[in-house]
DNA sequence: TCTGGGGTCCTGTACCTA
DNA sequence: TCTGTAGGTACAGGACCC
């Protein structure tokens, strides 16, 4: 979702030149914020922020009249209230966000089944092939904001460019409702200008290693040594960046991204202490985890866990199964492990598990096995095992169990295994 | 002024094996 | 058998994105 204040907006004139601007990034205004404009009319035109009012909630999206008085999205919620005491703090409602999504991604569909759908509010589209049907990458990017809001009543900012990089910048620099089409040729005058921190990837961090070597613009990173990126960035990303500034992004519209980790976190109102709170909360974690690993059809090989402290230093643990799983208990007694090995010094503001290194499932996976019997059996013999041998025992014993193909530390039934059907 | 939740990717380190 | 090395893998942490 774009970040800025919406003082930037551009539209390529009808006509202007689209040579080699094949590719567009789709990207909708202030999305969530919209929505609820869109739903509620007595919100329009006025600063509103999406978040829970919660004390440690952030901003998920804000409306542009609450970006100007500095609002954006991440800030915590107290803090834009501060800086907009006049804005409306509205909940949240992700089912009407989805739907609207759908129905969004659907108009890119109908004009060329190449969509790289980004995140909930952004897209990629490759029409170099779609030129005889609709008309050049302008007309096809003009023709798309009109259906956009003539079907949803949502605006939303078109780059156009040679590259999805290019095309990426040039949409968020349009923003709002705007279109900016930048011509193959005219690629290298675009970017010269840039901040590094517009490149997309480049964030606080980097920018900062690069501006503590002088380099502010793209215009001064084609000056740069490239041996100077490496050290600034590291080699992956001095690479990456060494060729974005050039114009060069070999990376092609992908319609078939798959997902590579499903995870869910929470953040507690208030930091807990109580090792059952967390036991109890990184079982209910797990079966979410679980569940939405088998609405998608994967098996998790890995799994992780993330303990963030009330001093905000953030751990994280994985382990890897001996057979992978999409079963919320399994998920649940490796986080469990792991959690047992975690030194807790300080109360915990947040607890997460992730499901890592995926593969589609070869079995389908019984509903939540939810039993909490079993359960408790679980966690008081991993108790009872740690106040005996200590976490590191216990931790050592329990991936050996693993290793073995099944569970030494406690003992307890294998899942029921149901053939697909 | 106090930092969400969902992800991806990269780097450094440790360990194992050939 | 010992030592050095190179490559692969697992894990932890961090930066970045929306």
């Amino acid at each position: 979702m774009g970040r800025g204040d919406g003082t930037g907006r551009v539209v390529s004139p009808a006509g202007s030149d689209d040579t080699g601007a094949g590719i567009l990034h789709v990207d909708m205004d202030a999305f969530y914020a919209s929505v609820e404009q869109l739903d509620d009319p007595s919100l329009r035109g006025k600063p509103i922020v999406v978040g829970a009012p919660e004390s440690r909630s952030v901003v998920s999206s804000a409306s542009y009249e609450a970006r100007r008085f500095g609002v954006r999205s991440a800030m915590p919620v107290g803090q834009a209230l501060r800086l907009c005491p006049t804005a409306i703090v509205v909940r949240p409602h992700f089912d009407r966000y989805l739907a609207l999504s759908a129905q969004v991604m659907g108009i890119f569909r109908d004009v060329t089944p190449l969509v790289e759908p980004l995140s909930i509010d952004e897209a990629f589209l490759d029409v170099r092939g779609a030129r005889r049907l609709w008309g050049s990458p302008g007309t096809i990017a003009r023709m798309l904001r009109e259906r956009v809001s003539d079907e949803t009543g949502l605006t939303c900012s078109v780059g156009g460019a040679a590259t999805k990089h290019v095309a990426k910048m040039a949409s968020t620099i349009s923003k709002p409702d705007g279109l900016l089409i930048v011509p193959e040729a005219e690629t290298a005058a675009f970017l010269a200008p840039r901040s590094v921190r517009a490149l997309w990837g480049v964030g606080p961090k980097a920018s900062e290693a690069l501006e503590a070597r002088g380099i502010r613009t793209v215009s001064d990173v084609l000056d740069a040594p490239r041996d100077m990126l490496d050290r600034a960035l590291g080699a992956a990303m001095g690479d990456r960046v060494w060729h974005l500034v050039r114009g060069i992004d070999p990376r092609v519209v992908d319609t078939h991204r798959v997902e590579k980790s499903i995870g869910h976190e929470e953040t507690f109102h208030d930091d807990v202490s109580d090792a059952a709170i967390l036991r109890s909360e990184l079982r209910r974690l797990a079966d979410r985890v679980g569940a939405r690993l088998r609405a998608g059809g994967w098996e998790a090989t890995t799994i992780a866990i993330k303990v963030r402290f009330a001093d905000f230093t953030t751990i994280s643990r994985s382990q890897t199964l001996a057979e992978p799983t999409a079963v919320g208990q399994r998920i649940g007694v490796a986080a469990h492990e792991l959690f047992s090995a975690v030194d807790r010094r300080l109360p915990v503001r947040l607890i997460g598990v992730r499901a890592e290194r995926l593969r589609p499932s070869g079995t389908s996976a019984p509903a939540l096995w939810d039993d909490d019997e079993e359960w408790r059996r679980i966690e008081d013999a991993l108790d009872g095992a740690v106040a005996k041998f200590g976490r590191g025992a216990v931790t050592r014993a329990t991936h050996i169990g693993n290793a073995r193909g099944g569970g030494t530390l406690p003992s307890h039934q294998p899942a029921p295994r149901l053939d697909q059907g």
